[in-house]
DNA sequence: GTCTATAAGCAGATAGAC
DNA sequence: GTCTATCTGCTTATAGAC
């Protein structure tokens, strides 16, 4: 593996436990035997380079495995319920949720960065679009389509926060539950 | 009004627009024309223990702000609308949510520093308790109260982020018109 | 309670040899 | 492509006069 792809995949790691702003450039070049000299020769504009590619990695990871859990499930529903129980079951090994979400990581960054802002929105139209194009497949209307897809990012994204903060995966848990209420095609 | 008051006013505004980390303490106190002597004999321990006074003041507002909101409204449902329609006027004045929410401010903090979390988990326990006893009012059955209230909370912090990162109300938007279907008391 | 001046440390970034 | 040594600027925090 080259030496870039470990740099991205060291500071991945990095920056999902403690943020970006949690981490300094030092400690991510001491983790995997970097020297300042071979990170600048990968990354000239620095550690916000450096970032972004992670992100974009985590993306390409994180809608891979959505995109797989939603293809496996007959309905959206059965799918949400598998994709929140492998995020209650990583929240309980790791103590942290690493993937499904960049907010823990660059969320006050996004207020101050546009290539991170973006990056951001970028991963949540990718899971907006899956959620989407099952829902579709499911039989709801076009305008619910859109209403449920946004409602399932919001939530997720909440309970996500809410299991951080109180170090408990009970949101999640509760969300799993209440979701399936939505997706009752009665309306 | 007396100076350590205005630093935490002061600082409060900073914050929201920023975040924790993307503010420095000398900003901070040139913006209100402070003194390094004069924060310090207000705040020993520095600029962490400005933000939990932010917090803390913050917190008081959102709080009182919902309580009213809840108590002038005959129902959930019609309380949580208003409340949204606010956050939504807000966002769509100043650019920005600087209400009702931390988690722009100090989700990264929030994984590192335990009295940040702990102010985090604080306002959120408190906004569910409102919810909860109002949605006890409305009739809901003990045990949907709790999950209804989580899905509140975490839907509507959710959709911030989302405005916030996506740069449009849209997304409170949606939620204002999908929470209605989980309000409804056929379960 | 507030001031100025200064400390001490670390951040990210650069230069130039190899 | 990688190395070490160095630079600059900024951060929070302190000391001591007023």
């Amino acid at each position: 593996m080259d030496t870039k792809s470990m740099m991205i995949d060291i500071a991945t790691d990095l920056f999902q436990q403690k943020g970006y702003m949690g981490v300094g450039l030092s400690e991510i070049l001491k983790a995997g035997n970097f020297s300042k000299g071979s990170f600048y020769h990968h990354f000239p504009s620095g550690k916000e380079e450096l970032l972004i590619a992670c992100l974009q990695s985590m993306s390409e990871t994180i809608t891979k495995d959505i995109e797989e859990i939603f293809e496996r499930n007959p309905t959206t529903n059965e799918a949400t319920t598998e994709m929140i129980e492998k995020l209650i079951s990583i929240f309980e090994r790791d103590g942290t949720i690493a993937a499904y979400t960049f907010s823990s990581i660059v969320s006050e960054l996004a207020l101050l960065s546009e290539p991170v802002r973006h990056a951001c929105t970028d991963l949540y139209i990718k899971m907006q679009r899956i959620y989407t194009k099952k829902l579709e497949a499911d039989g709801f209307s076009a305008e619910s389509v859109h209403s449920i897809a946004l409602m399932m990012t919001a939530s997720l994204e909440g309970a996500i926060m809410l299991c951080l903060t109180q170090r408990s995966s009970d949101p999640l848990k509760t969300i799993s539950q209440v979701l399936p209420t939505l997706l009752r095609k009665e309306r």
